[in-house]
DNA sequence: AGAATTTGTAAGTAATTACTCACTTTTATA
DNA sequence: TATAAAAGTGAGTAATTACTTACAAATTCT
């Protein structure tokens, strides 16, 4: 591989799903990207400098994915899109959402992405919009719903997806 | 506090959810609690013996939560009782889902309780019962998206916590 | 009360940690 | 091609890590 700076973040993200962010050393990153440690902190300026950098990539290709379909005026259409959003966990955003799901525990670490709230926003805004008295129940129920079914999908115990998927969008009337 | 055992049990649950378990230095449990670091490996034979220690407290726990409702053959009973247990998560109980939903992550740490496949099974059985054809999809559908709430409600993402409840309560029927 | 066991401590230890620095090699630019 | 800048290295470092051990205090048992 050409890009050694590519290559420690694709290691240290495997790494830190395997193993935990601070269970990781800088040490094992750098031996397992084969490169020498102090390279790692020529392209970051620190360990946490390195997480960032990965969360916030993820979230730049998360905000790319929402904007695909947050002005959608057609409620169907915005549900059917949201509930594809959610189900359809791209090969190469796996990884982000391993992450995000383990650190989003951590006091310590995490705070709020800005696109979680932009999301909820908008969905509250298309209920609202389709009579629900009680819109924001109704987001906020679809929004937990959702992302349970994919933290399902990420820790593998969810069977068949794509069934899954069907049973949800008939359940909310769109397809 | 006289029992130290607890003490440290209590103030390490409450340090590994802060900062995370492997951020979290048994100097400071120690510290913390008030007592000398040895007395820790006086009662936990290691850092992870602890950890262990607190996820099987919670475990027992829990079984002993499901036990209540888990052999209810009336099927309107058991899903509300199945939506209470992911509703009302009691105060002390509050740590173990934290711990355990920034743990689950962890590939290397986390192995799948017991007591999530009893509960699958169980709810797989009632639906069954119920006359769903695809009684193994809606059973996946109501864990996950029962699993994303108490998630939300863990997160403090769920403003109005028992009107949430009240909606889920009326789609499935049960009151 | 005296012996035995449990509970507690303080001062260690070897290993690992994130990170630095002086230096060499590669790449880009003029 | 000569020069500047960027990429890369390997051997450091001080601090922190989980854990041990020799010993003292408290508790339980007979």
């Amino acid at each position: 591989m050409k890009d050694r700076r590519a290559k420690i973040a694709n290691v240290a993200l495997l790494l830190f799903i395997e193993r935990g962010y601070h269970a990781t050393s800088t040490r094992l990153i750098a031996h397992e990207a084969g490169v020498s440690e102090g390279l790692i902190f020529r392209h970051y300026t620190n360990k946490e400098g390195l997480l960032k950098d990965l969360l916030a990539e993820g979230g730049q290709q998360m905000i790319f994915e929402i904007a695909g379909f947050i002005s959608e005026h057609d409620p169907k259409v915005f549900i059917s899109s949201i509930i594809d959003f959610f189900f359809d966990v791209s090969e190469e955003l796996l990884g982000y959402w391993r992450l995000k799901a383990q650190l989003e525990w951590i006091k310590k670490v995490w705070e709020p992405e800005e696109w979680e709230q932009i999301l909820r926003n908008a969905v509250e805004r298309v209920f609202r919009g389709m009579g629900y008295s009680k819109y924001e129940l109704e987001a906020g129920l679809l929004l937990e719903s959702l992302t349970g079914i994919r933290y399902g999908i990420l820790r593998g115990s969810v069977e068949d997806v794509q069934e899954l998927k069907v049973l949800v969008k008939a359940k909310y009337k769109v397809f």
